[in-house]
DNA sequence: CTATGGCACGGATT
DNA sequence: AATCCGTGCCATAG
């Protein structure tokens, strides 16, 4: 039914399930560095280079032609899914992106994490003309320490000798990646850009938008019975307004951390991970299979030095018994890493299937499923499927990129379509009456759950809210 | 009196 | 065993 192929398990020693276990849990990039520390101190490992596709650059596991490239364009009757490795940053139709001037995507990981431009490249480069390419990477190594803009607009727009709308066009891409607003010439401009773009998905008080335009001095003041007053609103509804930005607007987007658009936990430092999977579509197009490709930032795959095993068996004595415990260690470790990659593909293969709807389509049609019952399909120990999913984040095909954990989020969807009646209600309901709307949607919850989903989405209370007219 | 947020309890999930 | 989550009860604000 799916066209991956699963290799076939030998039987687990403890030590086997211990490490695999422990691979489990690490991220991509971890695990590159553990593979680098270990190709450092194991003869007996070595890193062959592996076959890659030539026009798109993906590691090729399985003889033959690449699964990805060779397909006929819309073949839907296809499986909905199939899995390819890849190890570096994929352009659709336009080969490695080694391109330009700036090392902006190196032609090595070299750390845990990847700086804030590389970051956001790969969020856009989907949509970069080739052309723009060049202006992107000027706009991101242009940008100071808060994610905003360090020099003006024209000089990019000269020194690239392209009109000024070019640059602008490409901001606008920028400031809709990840870290909301980055690449704005200043924080008013990255706030309307956050705002602009968070009312696309969800509600937002209607004088925000304004509170920031014309009371933007007050508001970074803290002077509330003058912002209130120009905009001819109470005092306690510009305080609510002011706390609505606060909560959910970032003033330097580059201090923000990924995910959670929520105040609170500011412990992140600025660091961005690069995802663990990536899943996008064959063909924009309603039928069309999921690609899901699993990184893996090494160049090359891991094998048992031929020449070392040969080697062995004519050494003696002490020094044997030394390499014998190198060659084990070596070979334990690869089927570990096998092991680990199996289980994160079958996983992804379920969640690809099952939650199809929600990658494609959005938040409100996500279903509700626990690790439990994966781990009862897949045939493996719950914790096996917490490990798998606990600090890994996925890239959607719109670009997004959570955490593993949200496919098991039990609320989010109800969360998506409180967004939803909120955005369209006219006047601002109250939890109650939202309580009840909600039953009639099919999601029985307490008033008081209503709330907090609320405050989770970081939408202020009836009282303080004002509709946004549609 | 109504609408909300805080605290804490119990059941489910990990 | 530890954690998360929905909910009920109660205090508080308007």
């Amino acid at each position: 039914m799916f066209q991956i192929q699963i290799p076939s398990l030998r039987p687990m020693t403890t030590a086997h399930l211990a490490q695999t276990m422990t691979l489990l849990s690490m991220t991509s990039v971890e695990l590159a560095q553990k593979i680098e520390a270990e190709l450092a101190n194991n003869p007996a490992l070595e890193l062959v280079e592996e076959r890659r596709c030539p026009s798109c650059g993906r590691v090729l596991r399985d003889p033959g032609p690449c699964p990805i490239c060779s397909r006929p364009h819309g073949d839907s009757s296809s499986p909905i899914v199939f899995v390819s490795a890849r190890s570096d940053f994929y352009q659709p139709g336009a080969g490695p992106m080694s391109g330009h001037g700036q090392d902006l995507v190196p032609d090595e990981y070299m750390s845990a994490s990847e700086d804030l431009p590389t970051y956001i490249l790969r969020q856009i480069a989907p949509e970069l003309q080739p052309t723009e390419r060049n202006i992107a990477a000027h706009i991101l190594t242009s940008l100071n320490e808060d994610g905003l803009l360090s020099i003006p607009i024209e000089e990019i727009s000269h020194y690239q000798h392209v009109p000024a709308e070019r640059v602008i066009e490409v901001v606008r891409l920028i400031q809709r990646a990840d870290p909301l607003g980055c690449g704005s010439e200043n924080v008013q401009q990255a706030l309307l850009a956050q705002i602009e773009i968070l009312s696309e998905t969800r509600p937002v008080p209607e004088l925000a938008r304004a509170a920031i335009e014309q009371g933007f001095k007050h508001l970074s003041r803290r002077q509330y019975s003058e912002l209130a007053n120009i905009l001819q609103i109470s005092r306690s509804e510009a305080e609510g307004i002011a706390q609505f930005i606060s909560d959910n607007l970032y003033p330097f987007p580059a201090r923000a951390h990924w995910g959670d658009i929520r105040h609170g936990e500011e412990s992140a430092p600025a660091v961005y991970h690069q995802p663990d999977i990536v899943i996008s579509r064959l063909k924009s197009q309603t039928g069309s299979p999921l690609v899901v490709e699993i990184l893996m930032p090494l160049y090359g795959t891991l094998q048992v030095n031929p020449a070392f095993q040969k080697e062995i068996s004519r050494i003696h004595d002490e020094l044997k018994e030394k390499w014998k415990l190198s060659l084990e260690q070596a070979n334990l470790l690869i089927k570990c890493i096998q092991q680990r990659n199996n289980i994160v593909q079958r996983l992804l293969e379920y969640l690809a299937i099952h939650q199809r709807d929600f990658i494609l389509n959005g938040d409100q049609y996500l279903k509700p499923l626990t690790r439990a019952q994966v781990a009862e399909t897949l045939e493996v120990h719950e914790s096996t499927i917490s490990r798998a999913v606990s600090s890994k984040t996925a890239q959607l095909p719109s670009g997004r990129i959570v955490p593993l954990e949200m496919f098991f989020d039990r609320s989010l969807h109800i969360r998506a379509t409180l967004r939803s009646i909120i955005a369209q209600e006219n006047r601002a309901l109250t939890d109650t009456q939202l309580a009840n709307l909600l039953a009639k949607q099919g999601y029985p919850i307490a008033r008081r759950t209503v709330a907090k989903y609320r405050a989770m989405e970081g939408i202020l209370p009836a009282n303080l809210r004002r509709t946004t007219p549609a």
